[in-house]
DNA sequence: GCAGTGTAAAGTGTCAACACTTTTGCGAGT
DNA sequence: ACTCGCAAAAGTGTTGACACTTTACACTGC
């Protein structure tokens, strides 16, 4: 019944728990719900054991809460926890931006480039969906020329855990313009071997995505409140 | 037979995990080492079942890598992860020092004098133990003063994770003193509100600290060259 | 109609047994 | 003595059953 085949079968538990992974990061298991071991043994066609493991897999890894004899539920970050997240993803952004002055290489200017063109575009037609998968490879790619393995994972995860806050970013044309207006002064202070205003912009970047969010969150309120 | 009376009962897997993490950081279960079920279960006086869960949240929290049929061994950290690390562990570190120019109170800065001063007789008296325990209070105290809770937890993460390195750390009375100069110049920055070196000290002191790590690491391994 | 209670259903916690894989070690053959 | 192969042992992977706790719901009494 399964449809594991997601990697070299390191063994259910692992395979069961990229899966629960995937879901909950996709948002097809919303923030809050409960996780059903039975349920899913069901779905996935084994017994509750394997199930049970990788739940507790993802309890390490911080997606999920355990209450005694209640069950596991699928996190939920707070304001301020999204608020401290992203102060930490704005400093390591900047660390690895700083970094990639000294790293960057031919070929990577270009995908800079191919990257920037791209989420212009991307303005121009409104394809929101599109500018984030260009925009999350762009922040990856600078990441990776920091030449920190870690630095790159903790940034992936810190992402990924931003998805675990309840409200959806929404992105609006006007901020993806600007947004990418900070990319392209990032990207010429990298090429430029500005290290110290690279990693100046990198910060405030995300920084500024930050006061983005707040500020689309504070009108979803406002439209909340009058309805 | 188990006592586990850690923490309020959060079930036995949890309590379990926490026993586990316990005696990997204490370094009674060594880095590399297999955990073996049936002898734990056997020890806990529990089936494998909850040992076995236990485990998986030691894996989603990265202290054990697991291999399929052949169980489960407590994860070795590279020299190349440990100096990764240590530069987070640095940013973070001067992260918080700056921010800790801001929310320092009178009663912190009776707690530093007495960190302080506490360390300069562990010194004086040759005690490394005393002086690790306090040096790592020092530096907790002022990523409490960050007011970012995220970024506490984070640099403890990181502190016990650098425990897995394979090679312990070894306090020359020396490496003492100059760290704890170090951290008086950190203080004083805090003191007199100065972000900037504040920040830009406590990077040095955590990076400074690698060094000295790195180098009587290599003394370590001449001195098992000549033997 | 409503609060309180008791019972059934749903769900999690634990266990012991069995299946499968890897490792160990003995013994035959060279 | 050394190697190869086979068989026993050790260890992990998975399962279904049972115990316990929480939740849902109908029923009783007011």
């Amino acid at each position: 019944m399964s449809r594991l085949q997601t990697s070299p079968d390191q063994g259910l538990p692992l395979g069961i728990a990229d899966e629960l992974k995937r879901l909950i990061h996709a948002g097809e298991i919303a923030p809050g719900e409960r996780l059903n071991e039975a349920a899913l043994a069901l779905r996935i066609g084994t017994s509750r054991g394997p199930i049970r493991e990788a739940i507790r897999i993802l309890t390490g890894l911080g997606l999920v809460t355990a209450v005694r004899n209640r069950g596991v539920f699928v996190r939920q970050i707070s304001v301020r926890e999204m608020i401290e997240i992203y102060e930490l993803r704005a400093l390591v952004f900047g660390y690895a931006a700083g970094l990639a002055t000294e790293n960057i290489q031919e070929p990577d200017k270009q995908e800079f480039e191919r990257l920037l063109t791209g989420m212009d575009s991307a303005c121009d037609s409104g394809d929101g969906d599109l500018y984030y998968a260009l925009n999350l490879q762009f922040h990856l790619l600078i990441l990776q020329l920091s030449n920190n393995q870690r630095a790159r994972q903790t940034y992936e995860d810190y992402v990924k855990e931003l998805h675990l806050f309840r409200r959806r970013y929404f992105n609006a044309p006007g901020n993806m313009r600007r947004s990418n207006a900070e990319h392209r002064q990032i990207y010429e202070a990298i090429l430029k071997g500005n290290a110290g205003r690279a990693k100046l912009l990198a910060e405030r970047h995300v920084l500024k995505g930050r006061q983005r969010l707040l500020g689309s969150l504070e009108q979803n309120m406002q439209a909340a409140d009058q309805a």
